[in-house]
DNA sequence: CCAGATATGAAATGTTTATTCCGTAAGCGG
DNA sequence: CCGCTTACGGAATAAACATTTCATATCTGG
């Protein structure tokens, strides 16, 4: 007997057979193809209560379908609704215990895996990012006299890029970048008026950190982009983005800080537009970046 | 002590103590609050085992923010991650939607369309990039002895990555940033045996133009990453990535060039690791030197 | 460096939960 | 209406599980 493995093959297999069924394990088919989640959480005493049978005819309804109980069953409907949220990281951990696929080695497969692992991660970033902080840190950043960006190692580039943007922006933006050694001199620039953007990801950067404290203490205000709610970067920082890059192995990617990071651009020349909107008419081509 | 029943709450509250908590809580902390999913699913034993720590560590956590145990904690996460599929799933649809829409203006509007194009550009290379393509370009890489780097203005990020990743692998790569205006002699640098790595997109940067032309007298191998068949950087390359960018309004994203060099990083390292095994295969059991 | 306090982890414990069992009831062909 | 088969449900059982316990390690202030 073939038993369904995912969420849709199930729904189809059980509709299918829905004539077939005795009384009670059609009271059930209806219960479990309308409360999905229920299933997936709650114990089968509960679901057996509310879909009105006892604990046992779940049991024969799993085994009806080919698995080894109820649990077994479960398993479906919990993947299901954990697919809808985890990212492309915890998907790739949920499914390395079922079949532990090899790594890829070519260099094809490996283009293929990163970037379906990037799509994810763009597609929860798209998800997963508050309006409210987006437009926060937007008028933070229209807001400020001068902008430092760091981001250092592997996030120095998504930091140039940034700070690329900005410049395009006509903002005063300056990349700390400790060119000559001379981290602290760049540090020392920063005023209350300012906005510092940090970019870090564990293990971060002993610079980041020094600079995020630096720029606590003078009061400027701070925009974090970084991997956990827990960042040493989260406590400073006026608006923090946490952002669940893709993994492939040990390699992880920057794709969706990129994407974050260039969306706050344009949202920030959408800013400047709208500010002299109220004179000139809407809609003025916006120079590209 | 006051007991957080919604999952906001709750998040807040564990990140404001995280300081004051002791080395494993903290550690219990930080995978919590970063795999919310797991914590709703899991069974104490996987989460702990997930977590590196033991079982009684996560009662003690949730004692501390003032549950009765640790599955009373576990409600709140299972009651967001019910709420949060019904919010996600409907987002998934607008996504799809805004396709055709007028230019966004809201930040939040943005990133989903920056978010959405980045995922069509990725998958175009993943579609278009051949296979035979990438091996000759690892192959090269894997030869070089030294690897120069190339790509200025909007495609400096990606050449920082570029750059960061192969000194990671141990290569001996050098990131041309015409730092104290010596473009020329760091052109000069190149010799025969060395590899260039150009990456450029129109309009295209009269420097990293004349690094390819020099390349191309000294006889140095080139990987060109540009925008057009028919790029000038195309003529002088050994290999040519045709990179298709996702564009919103006027700016460009630099996503799916970023997947590939990330992709060719990732795949010198298995090379590097295959070549590595086959000597430790073919190695004669020879003493002395 | 020591004593007291606190944190930690392995194993024991007690509870919840899934599953099986079996006597009974309902359906069905003769 | 009877005997046979299949479905059913409650109670018994087994498995999985969360939680507690306690001996040991680690910190902290004097």
């Amino acid at each position: 007997m073939s038993t369904p493995n995912n969420y849709s093959e199930l729904q189809d297999v059980i509709r299918s057979r829905y004539g077939e069924l005795s009384k009670r394990l059609q009271q059930v088919a209806a219960y479990v193809l309308d409360n999905t989640n229920s299933v997936a959480f709650d114990t089968v005493a509960v679901i057996a209560e509310q879909a009105d049978v006892p604990p046992s005819t779940l049991i024969r309804f799993a085994n009806a379908f080919g698995y080894s109980g109820f649990n077994d069953m479960k398993q479906v409907f919990r993947r299901h609704l954990m697919e809808e949220t985890a990212n492309y990281t915890e998907r790739a951990k949920m499914f390395r215990d079922l079949e532990d696929q090899p790594s890829p080695e070519q260099p094809e497969e490996i283009l293929n895996e990163f970037s379906r692992a990037n799509v994810q991660a763009l597609q929860q970033l798209a998800a997963q990012t508050s309006a409210e902080d987006l437009n926060k840190a937007v008028q933070i950043l229209a807001e400020a006299e001068n902008i430092y960006v760091i981001g250092l190692r592997r996030s120095f580039s998504v930091a140039t890029y940034l700070t690329y943007a900005l410049r395009h922006l006509n903002r005063r933006a300056f990349l700390i970048d400790g060119l000559g050694g001379m981290f602290q001199e760049q540090l020392e620039l920063i005023g209350p008026k300012d906005v510092v953007v940090a970019i870090s990801f564990s293990p971060y950067a002993r610079e980041t950190l020094a600079l995020t404290e630096t720029a606590s203490r003078v009061g400027a205000r701070q925009i974090a982009i970084t991997d956990s709610q827990v960042s040493p970067l989260a406590s400073f920082s006026d608006i923090c983005f946490v952002v669940k890059e893709a993994q492939v192995d040990a390699f992880r990617s920057q794709s969706a800080s990129l994407c974050l990071v260039q969306s706050l651009a344009v949202s920030l020349a959408y800013h400047d537009k709208d500010d002299k909107k109220d004179n000139s008419d809407k809609k003025a081509p916006v120079s590209g970046a």
